[in-house]
DNA sequence: TATATTTGACCGTA
DNA sequence: TACGGTCAAATATA
């Protein structure tokens, strides 16, 4: 075992500690900065563990893909409610057109939406169409996205999403590829920068500076147009739990949302009460404007993307799962890990992750 | 004017 | 040869 590989495991290794944090506060009493910042440190963890799979070459990806996992995760797919993450799917390696070979990581979310002028779930990332087709045998046509970051950045990431047969109100999207480019990194910067800034009791925009109402405003219809895809999405969240193929890879695992319907009131409510008041409107752009005085946050796309990239390849919790985690809200108080104190924040690079005077960083 | 989307053509694979 | 995925010119939008 090399220094990359133990690299790889200890980025994972944070990641999956992060996660289960990260669980622990998922409940109301919990800080949304606190969760914030625990997602921003699962992305960066994540990022960090693709980044040496990206620079391993494709053996090394493969034999990733062939991470033992100790224990399997429960198999619960009665969860009335449960979100499928993706695997690496090396069967859709890029053929196009002969290039170089270059590993792919496939990335399957499954979601229930309105069909609102929003389209598929926003994912924090930003994308660009670039081809639509009629699938065979399916009602709806398959859109092609790339991030838009693909020319400047090099990221190659893209994703597919197709509207379900079954059911109109569903998005199929499919992640092929990874994000290299700077977005990801951005996000776990702003979800840090929030808690940061809660520690600085800045106060957010209830009352905007001259000149700073027109960009209010704009938020403003944004979260309008964003609330309405939450509505529609919470409307049509439901356990969608469909048999991937784990046969021959065997890490897909179901991701489920708590069953109890109290807790499971109480963590909708506030995931996805994040996703709409924050993210969806602005793809992160805009983490702290809040007209409706709540807190901000990146948690939920953020948590969205650490769902689809971090459990996916994940890799199973020693603790057995995450789906047993949330589903039993109880565990947090008796999970190892538990508290937020466990987080060592001084491992932050603030210098780094945290450029205040940058521009885009605030915008 | 820059950026994003649409859409028909093209290419490789099965 | 059908199909899925991508390209790229044309078009639309901000």
């Amino acid at each position: 075992m090399d220094l990359g590989e133990n690299n790889l495991i200890k980025e994972l290794n944070q990641g999956k500690e992060l996660a289960k944090q990260l669980m622990n506060h998922l409940q109301p009493s919990s800080s949304r900065e606190t969760r914030d910042f625990l997602v921003g440190k699962i992305l960066s963890s994540y990022e960090k563990a693709l980044s040496l799979l990206n620079t391993s070459g494709g053996r090394d990806r493969d034999q990733s893909n062939l991470v033992e996992s100790p224990h399997s995760l429960d198999n619960n797919n009665t969860s009335p409610r449960s979100v499928i993450f993706g695997h690496e799917d090396f069967k859709h390696r890029d053929v196009f057109k002969k290039r170089k070979v270059m590993p792919r990581w496939t990335e399957q979310v499954k979601v229930c939406l309105g069909t609102g002028p929003e389209g598929p779930l926003e994912d924090g990332y930003s994308w660009r169409k670039y081809g639509q087709k009629d699938i065979l045998g399916a009602t709806h046509p398959r859109g092609y996205y790339r991030c838009t970051h693909r020319n400047a950045q090099g990221c190659l990431a893209t994703k597919q999403v197709q509207k379900s047969d079954e059911d109109a109100s569903v998005f199929e999207v499919t992640y092929r590829g990874h994000h290299t480019c700077s977005r990801a990194s951005q996000l776990a910067k702003a979800a840090s920068a929030s808690l940061i800034k809660q520690g600085l009791k800045v106060e957010k925009d209830q009352s905007p500076r001259e000149g700073e109402e027109e960009k209010v405003e704009e938020e403003k219809k944004k979260l309008k147009r964003s609330k309405s895809t939450l509505f529609n999405l919470r409307a049509g969240l439901e356990v969608k739990t469909e048999e991937l193929d784990t046969k021959e890879d065997g890490i897909f695992q179901p991701f489920a949302f708590p069953s109890t319907p109290i807790e499971s009131e109480n963590l909708e409510t506030n995931f996805f009460s994040d996703i709409v008041e924050n993210n969806f409107a602005g793809s992160f752009s805009q983490p702290f404007i809040s007209p409706t005085g709540s807190e901000s946050s990146n948690l939920s796309v953020s948590l969205w993307h650490m769902s689809t990239v971090g459990l996916a390849n994940n890799v199973q919790s020693s603790e057995s799962n995450l789906t047993q985690i949330i589903s039993n809200p109880n565990s947090a108080t008796n999970s190892p890990i538990g508290d937020l104190t466990d987080l060592t924040l001084d491992k932050v690079d603030f210098e780094e992750n945290f450029p205040f005077d940058s521009p885009e960083f605030f915008d």
